[in-house]
RNA sequence: GGCGGCGUAGCUCAGUUGGUGAGAGCGCUCGACUCAUAAUCGAGAGGUCGGCAGUUCGAGUCUGCCCGCCGCUACCA
């Protein structure tokens, strides 16, 4: 039975390059899990966008002496490079200026307005009287009144660590213009999230399969009693407010429209393919299902905001799941970009094969925990699994079977117990791998592939078809054809994975790139095989020391 | 400070509702093999499950306190 799954991607800022830390914490694991549903038959909708708005595009822009919009201009193409890189198979990755985009977030906020979810009320903010513009907290320097340093931003203190309110700044000044700010009251509109708390508790409750700290994280959240929260800015740069009785230079908060993208991008794509009406497929029919990858630090987000706006709207399904991942770091760090840590997607890419990179990544997902990695671990992952088990596994088959039976898949004999209890066994691994990838355990489903990579690997060296290869070429024959079934099936299960290398398998199989469905093809003997070759390249070990 | 998560072999991590001898991969040691990208296969060594107390016939698994790491606590998304 056919399921619509919605794979709903993180949005990443345009505002610097992304690195392995984004990789591993969203854009991969969505592109496996989107991968294994298309070819188990779903119908998946997949779909991102970079972020457009919001402070650190401003903060960017401001400080390059550019507009926010080429901000956006130079990263969105990087970005976009990425996915074509390695393989993040979006069905569409757009960004938030689109007009598309603004309508649609425009329509929510009418009719959370219309509804009386979302009301005016005032707070008192910093204003710069030489630019004449509110000044978001980051924009406000000062003495940080814990450790006296002199250069605090208005979150943050990067000395000591601190968060901080603008106001308890010691010297105030504008870093746009160095004239100190006065405070002023300004008026917003409130979305009135404490009204959602008990849907949102009942909603949560009834989530068993969800991650423990996602789930926690969001019932602690609702339990601290949530206040109402401001969804308007005082920025000129974001999508207007489409009442006016706000004055100008009013934007919709950046996080408002951001999680709207998940809706506005189905739309566009529903536009682009000519047929308009086909996102309610996957947003309206209660049996579509929604899984939205993103970082931890995004759970509040995606838990509790957007499930809340979308309770309010009305009509639209709310997430199926949110299984966020934890970090990875670097040797104990977080990668990030505004630290520096952490070399970009694009640098890897450059470097590495697609499916080399992807398997390093895969192997460490941060399912559970925050996951350390290094260059030299992923060399060594890169080596030590998935060339010597299974390309090694891969080439030795293939290549004796080409050698010794004229570039065709060995017609086989009668098969043994221990040859049917292997291709059973692989079958089984199928089986296994598709609950892991269902249930987002995407490092234990993957693990399950390699395990019967080594099963296969075993047999080999018990069955010795180099042996019996001299003695009863028949049996030999088997033997080989027995394994390339094997190859078929783990290939299969690989293959969200290593979407690369499985097509280039497919053609050396002589059954095509293309994985058709979640199950083990036949590899008919006496078939022509396609050019052997070697699936992945061994790496130096300063393959990555530039 | 408050809230949530995490702390298990050298490294990266699994360990359902507490129950017989604590696991995997990689690394390491030894052995087998040689078709294969010095690849593969087998065996083994290696852990007071962060610390202390408690509940229980029995705790890595529950409770309390403590220590450490990460995240949230922000007009950063």
């Amino acid at each position: 039975m056919s399921q619509r799954i919605l794979v709903a991607v993180a949005w990443p800022y345009a505002s610097g390059s992304l690195h392995l830390g984004h990789l591993g914490g969203a854009y991969l694991p969505a592109d496996i899990f989107a991968r294994y549903h298309r070819i188990a038959g779903n119908q998946v909708l997949m779909v991102s966008g970079s972020d457009a708005h919001g402070t650190p595009i401003t903060v960017k822009a401001d400080e390059e002496g550019i507009t926010p919009r080429e901000v956006v201009e130079r990263y969105h193409p990087e970005i976009l490079g990425y996915w074509d890189a390695i393989g993040i198979s979006f069905d569409l990755f757009t960004t938030t200026m689109t007009e598309n985009h603004a309508a649609v977030t425009q329509d929510i906020f009418l009719r959370l307005l219309e509804k009386g979810y979302l009301v005016k009320g005032t707070s008192t903010q910093f204003f710069d009287p030489e630019a004449e513009r509110f000044l978001p907290d980051r924009y406000v320097e000062g003495t940080c009144p814990h450790c006296n340093y002199p250069r605090a931003r208005g979150d943050q203190c990067e000395n000591c660590g601190r968060t901080l309110d603008a106001t308890d700044l010691i010297d105030p000044r504008s870093r746009l213009t160095g004239a100190t700010p006065v405070l002023r009251e300004t008026e917003h509109y409130f979305f009135k999230l404490p009204e959602f708390a008990d849907p949102l508790r009942e909603w949560l409750e009834s989530k068993t399969t969800w991650r423990r700290h996602v789930k926690n994280w969001a019932l602690g959240m609702i339990d601290e009693g949530m206040p109402e929260r401001a969804m308007t800015r005082d920025i000129d740069w974001g999508v207007e407010v489409p009442v006016d009785d706000l004055g100008p230079s009013k934007r919709i908060y950046v996080w408002f429209d951001a999680v709207i993208g998940y809706l506005s991008a189905a739309k566009e794509w529903a536009s682009l393919i000519e047929d308009p009406e086909a996102w309610r497929k996957w947003w309206e029919d209660p049996a579509a299902e929604s899984y939205y990858f993103v970082g931890k630090d995004n759970i509040p987000f995606h838990t509790v905001i957007w499930p809340a706006m979308l309770m309010g709207y009305g009509g639209l399904n709310l997430p199926t799941d949110v299984p966020a991942n934890q970090y990875i770091t670097f040797k104990g760090e977080k990668a990030s970009k505004s630290s520096g840590i952490g070399r970009s997607i694009g640098w890897y890419a450059d470097r590495l094969e697609p499916d080399a990179l992807r398997y390093a990544i895969a192997a460490v997902l941060p399912e559970q925990n925050d996951t350390d990695l290094s260059d030299d671990d992923m060399i060594r992952r890169i080596n030590e699994e998935l060339v010597a088990t299974w390309g090694n596994l891969v080439n030795r088959v293939l290549s004796l079977s080409d050698r010794n039976f004229g570039g065709t898949v060995p017609e086989p004999g009668p098969l043994t117990t221990t040859d049917e209890a292997l291709v059973a066994s692989i079958d089984k691994t199928l089986e296994t791998a598709a609950g892991h990838i269902e249930a987002i355990e995407l490092r234990a489903g993957l693990r399950a592939a390699m395990d019967a990579a080594s099963e296969v690997n075993a047999y080999l060296n018990s069955e010795e078809p180099w042996h019996v290869l001299k003695e009863d070429e028949k049996r030999a024959a088997t033997i080989l054809w027995t394994a390339i079934q094997a190859i078929s099936g783990i290939r299969v299960a690989l293959s969200p994975y290593l979407p690369w290398t499985s097509a280039r398998l497919g053609e050396m199989l002589g059954i095509g790139p293309k994985v058709t469905g979640w199950e083990r093809p036949e590899v008919t003997g006496g078939s022509e095989l396609g050019t052997v070759e070697t699936l992945f390249t061994k790496l130096d070990a300063d393959a990555l020391d530039d």
